[in-house]
DNA sequence: TCAGTGTCTGACCGATCGGTCAGGCATGCT
DNA sequence: AGCATGCCTGACCGATCGGTCAGACACTGA
């Protein structure tokens, strides 16, 4: 969520969420947020170096959770690690469903931008550890298209609560992951899925 | 240096739909295109009324196909439109993966141009028939994770045959829908596309 | 030979973009 | 009073965008 600073930064800050939501990071100039907030956008440039780095002030509590869901993973392989990584996706992509429609398909160009440097990599381990870490094709798609379709649709559902939506996201997963048939190398830690 | 090839709108095209698919529609100027046919941006004007129009001829064949979808899945309900809806929009997925990557994430904003004005209500009617017409948010949530996801995805996997892709998909999406409870009115009829 | 036609181009246009800069203004400390 | 500091602004910049336009060039049929 965007903190609710009170203060000409915090007012830059929220416009910029809104505005960014609606037509996107390309799409939102920096003379529409100016607009929305009241002030000039040279004011938006005394607050934040540049465009970039008001992205990155926005998406930054969203990017921490997603490295702490990476880490948590380290080590993790077949179904442990895909349900860790179901529970945590899930969890991250409902709490931040209004940061993550701001990178509404924009995610590629947006990755190049060094702020966002490692996500790539992150998410790419993230789709693998849903995947089982499996080579087959039909886990490897089923894997991206989750991930992709989750992060593209979670902002559409507003008029459902948290708690609903991760609810039916985290069984719409469950159901359409590819289980992993091997048996588990190590007993899992944590509690089976299904006992 | 000039060309006089009679393909020259041919190749303009060409180039546009490799450009689009890498840098998106508004990441690609129509100087970009130009350098790549090795003509002025000024030709690319003459061949095309506008960058919309070039975008939308690129499109016509897949949106023909999607027109043609909606038009079968007129009148259908539960099951039957859930496996209308999966089998067609899946071969549309693969078949055009190319150019629905095109409109990678800039969906929304492309959606306002006439030359795509009724897309967004089939899509609509679309994620209906794949949530088997259910109001539960469940089957709408995975409706549109499919939905969004796919179109994403399948852009995605250029080292998977369509055959493969296709099956994957198709897979994963019935594994994945909400089962509508209410039985078959019938059999499913489909009657494939017509030549 | 010449007018007509289709193809193509450089020069140019207004708009908008992200970003810079010098300076105005209020406040508070010395 | 004098001065420093924080906040804010209008004016401006170079770059790039989609798009226009008059005209150059090659080819054609009469």
């Amino acid at each position: 969520m965007v903190r609710a600073v009170p203060g000409t930064h915090g007012e830059i800050l929220a416009a910029a969420a809104r505005q960014f939501t609606v037509t996107g990071y390309r799409g939102t100039s920096l003379q529409d947020i100016a607009r929305e907030v009241g002030c000039s956008k040279a004011t938006v440039l005394y607050h934040f170096a540049n465009k970039e780095a008001l992205l990155a002030e926005l998406m930054a509590p969203a990017i921490d959770v997603l490295r702490d869901l990476d880490d948590r993973l380290a080590g993790l392989t077949g179904a442990a690690a895909q349900e860790v990584a179901a529970q945590g996706f899930v969890d991250l992509a409902v709490r931040f469903r209004r940061e993550i429609a701001v990178l509404r398909g924009e995610f590629p160009e947006l990755l190049c931008q060094p702020a966002f440097a490692h996500i790539q990599q992150i998410s790419d381990r993230l789709r693998d550890a849903l995947a089982g870490h499996s080579e087959r094709p039909g886990a490897r798609i089923a894997a991206l298209v989750l991930l992709a379709g989750i992060s593209e649709a979670c902002g559409e559902f507003a008029d459902i609560t948290d708690d609903d939506l991760r609810s039916a996201l985290l069984t719409l997963v469950r159901r359409a992951v590819e289980p992993v048939d091997a048996p588990l190398p190590q007993p899992p830690t944590t509690e089976d899925k299904d006992s």
